[in-house]
Order: C-alpha cells, then sequence, then structure tokens
DNA sequence: TATTTTCTCCATCAATTGATGCAAACATGT
DNA sequence: ACATGTTTGCATCAATTGATGGAGAAAATA
C-alpha cells in the first residue's frame, strides 16, 4: 500500500507539474507541453483542441488527460513556462547592458530581443493572443505581464524601485514591449504589406523600432515621471 | 414568376449583403451585422459561435443562416464594415489636420484616432485578433491592411505617391498603428497593470504615444527614405 | 382577396469538442 | 515469478458546433 513507503520523502509530492516536466525533456509530459505551447501559439486558446495536440505528440488523448488534466491546466502550464523563458532572457540582456549608456542598452536590447523572440515565435504570439482574449474572457488563465514589465523599466532607468514605477514609466515600457511583440507575432501578416522577406523584416523591424524608441527615450532621460 | 419581371433593374442584383445592410441599419441583415461585430470582437473567429450571435439578436440560427449564409461570410463582412468606418474616420482626421505642421499633426491625429477606437473599441479587438489568427490560419477571411497603412504614411508626410512607399515608411506607420490599437484593444488587460482607471487610461495613452512618436518623426522629418 | 415572395422558427443532422472508464501493457521493486 | 504502481490507448459519453429542410407566418404583389 502506498502509505508503506515511508523511505523518504517522494520527491514529487511538492513538485508542480511544469517543474516536473522541465526536469526531463524527453518526457510525455514535456513532450506534451512542447507541442502544446506550439499550438497555443500558433491558434489560441479556442482554436486549439486536445486532440491537435495530441496528435502532434503521436499519442492518445486520455494520455494527455491523463498527464495535464483539464486543457486550461495545461494552457495555463504552457503560459507558465513560456513567462519564465522571457524572464530568463532578459536576465541574459540585462547582463549584457549593464553599466552601458542608455542609447546603446536600448539598442543592444531591441536587437537581441528581436533574435530570441523571432527564433521562438510562438512566445509573442502565445502571449498577445492570450492577453486579447483574456480581456474579456475571463475564466482562461492569464499571463502575467507586470512582473516583465517592472524588470524592463528599472533595467531601463525608468524607475529604481521596482514598487514605484509611475504609471507613464510603465505605459512607455509598454508601448515598448507591445511594438515588438507585433512586429514578431504578425510576421507572417505585415512582411507581405511592408513587402520585404524573411530576413529583411528582421533587419527593418529593428531599424524601426530603434528610429522610434531611442529618440523618444533619450529625449525623456531627464524628465520627472 | 420571377422571369416576368422585367419592369427594370432590381436593384438589389448587384448589391452586396454589406451594402444592403447598411442602406437599412434597423433590417435583419443589419442588426445581426452589429451584434457579430460586438461579438467577434470580443471573442475572436473561432470564440464565437453562430448561436451566440443569433442570441443576441434575439432570433434563431437558422435565420442567422438565412440572411448571411456561411460564418465566415458574416465574419468577411463584418470585416469589410470596420474597415470601411476607419477609412472614413481616416478622412475626418486628415481633413482636420491639413496643412498644419507635422509636430501638430501628429499630436491630433493621436488625440482623434485614441477617442475613436476607444469609443468603438470592437474594431481594434477586431483587426488585431483576424491578424493574429490569421497570420497562421488561411482559411479565415482577412483585413485589407495596405490600404490604410499607405493612407496615413501619405497623411503623415513620409510618402508621396501611394505606389511609392518605401518599406521603412511602411513599417514605421505600421509600428504607431500597433501601439495605438494595441493600447485599445487591450484596455482591459492593461489598465491594471499600468494601474490606471477608464478615464485616467486614455490620457495616460495619449501622453504615452506622443512621448513616444512626436521625438522620433520630428528628428526624422528630412531622413532620406 | 388570391397568389407569390420573403422571412422566421422548429426539428434535426453529422462532425467535433472536452472529458472519462476500463482494460491491457509496461515498469519496478521484492 | 510475483505483486505493485505507472502509462497508454480503445471505446464511449454528453455537449456543442456549423449547417440545412421544411412548415408555416408575414409581407408584398397582383
Amino acid at each position: 500500500m502506498f502509505w508503506d513507503r515511508f523511505d523518504g520523502v517522494r520527491d514529487n509530492l511538492m513538485v508542480t507539474p511544469l517543474e516536473k516536466a522541465r526536469r526531463d525533456p524527453n518526457s510525455m509530459k514535456a513532450r506534451i507541453l512542447d507541442s502544446a505551447r506550439k499550438l497555443f501559439g500558433e491558434n489560441g486558446y479556442s482554436g486549439t483542441t486536445t486532440r491537435m495536440i495530441a496528435k502532434a505528440v503521436g499519442i492518445d488523448i486520455s494520455t494527455l488527460y491523463y498527464h495535464w488534466g483539464e486543457k486550461a491546466d495545461l494552457y495555463d502550464a504552457v503560459l507558465m513556462a513560456t513567462q519564465e523563458g522571457l524572464k530568463q532572457q532578459l536576465k541574459n540582456i540585462e547582463k549584457v547592458i549593464h553599466g552601458k549608456p542608455l542609447p546603446e542598452r536600448l539598442e543592444i536590447a531591441i536587437n537581441m530581443s528581436c533574435d530570441y523572440l523571432s527564433q521562438n515565435p510562438e512566445i509573442t504570439n502565445l502571449i498577445l493572443l492570450n492577453y486579447f482574449t483574456n480581456s474579456q474572457n475571463g475564466d482562461i488563465p492569464n499571463f502575467n505581464f507586470i512582473d516583465i514589465i517592472s524588470d524592463i523599466a528599472i533595467s531601463m532607468g525608468l524607475a529604481m524601485d521596482k514598487d514605484k514605477i509611475t504609471k507613464q514609466a510603465k505605459a512607455r515600457v509598454m508601448a515598448v514591449m507591445l511594438s515588438l511583440f507585433n512586429f514578431i507575432a504578425g510576421k507572417k501578416f505585415l512582411s507581405p504589406i511592408i513587402g520585404a522577406g524573411s530576413e529583411e523584416y528582421l533587419s527593418v523591424v529593428k531599424e524601426t523600432l530603434n528610429f522610434i524608441l531611442i529618440p523618444a527615450f533619450i529625449q525623456g532621460k531627464n524628465e520627472t515621471l
């Protein structure tokens, strides 16, 4: 019986399903999570069925439900994993730009972010789709934006204390993020409109972001927020 | 029999369903279109069912199908109507700002656009949701962005000829639009993050857009695109 | 009024959806 | 080999989806 097994703490007792999946990237849990992330990113929550995910992994839906339970729970885990990856990437950028003057900091940050996000396009899709559909639909789990916004605000020198960030500063960071995310997430839609090929698109985006953001934040540097 | 009626051209022979609906705003067609626009804007294409729309109008689904046929056709009409409204509003703005110097033009355009879009929030939702889901899903009708982009580019003095707009100019206009659209569409999601109430939110957004866009486009005014 | 056309709703369809029960397969330790 | 718990897939469920046929009501036409 299970209560006979007192030989120490069973290590997955206090471990979240997401963490369990991350420990072994080849586990069924992790494979499902990967496919789910891709598909949710492509089609959104209601546009993605559990059968689509199961088929992508090559398993039966009941196996999926065995590992992750409800569809909403799986989606929640996908958002968590995405969020973690993004935060990790922000830390990497922070390391590189630390100490440098603001214009250079911005340029490097834009450059690195563009590269990272365009190499993992499902991230921006996932976040933006979530925040659109979720702004109206309360029963879908939602992405935690505020942490990331705060981190960036501090990194960009718009605030000192994580708890004392002005509305204006948050809004400015948000504008930056939204532009960037939209350009990446909407690549397939926007690149034909702009009339640029895949490689050219990324450089046009970088140039545009630099064009728009750098003068604003240089000018506003000494402004009181 | 219908072929006996040769008393002139029957005027709705060459009339699109959308136009027919616009002629009489109280017609069933128009009422369905209105509810559909609202719901598609709130929940996206796959998140909105024909039954939801019918229920909102207070009719049976078969009545809806009688008037609009396939769900995709109705969605298409919704996008068309939205697009027309947006273009009309752009013309209004153009009239007001015509002849004024660039910084003022930008400020007025931002101001008017913000007001218009926040009074018709389903517009931005519709467009953004469409462009996200459609960037991957080809069988859903899609919004015609390029016309609007071109109009704005000319109005902002980034180009002279509608057929000769550089990639950079298009990208810059797009960045402006995307920021604005996202702030409006994401109001419910973003305002708690910023920490602003409903009225305050709009003014913070306007301020932020001015802060970011005006220096960029002033600086870049004499640049060769 | 009579007839034709336009409209509305009920009932129903097949396909798809999220979700589960159960038995067989697999692994793991004794 | 045995008993244990862990995975997996088949079959199936009720609910929901987009969509239609047909009967009758309403409106227009004669």
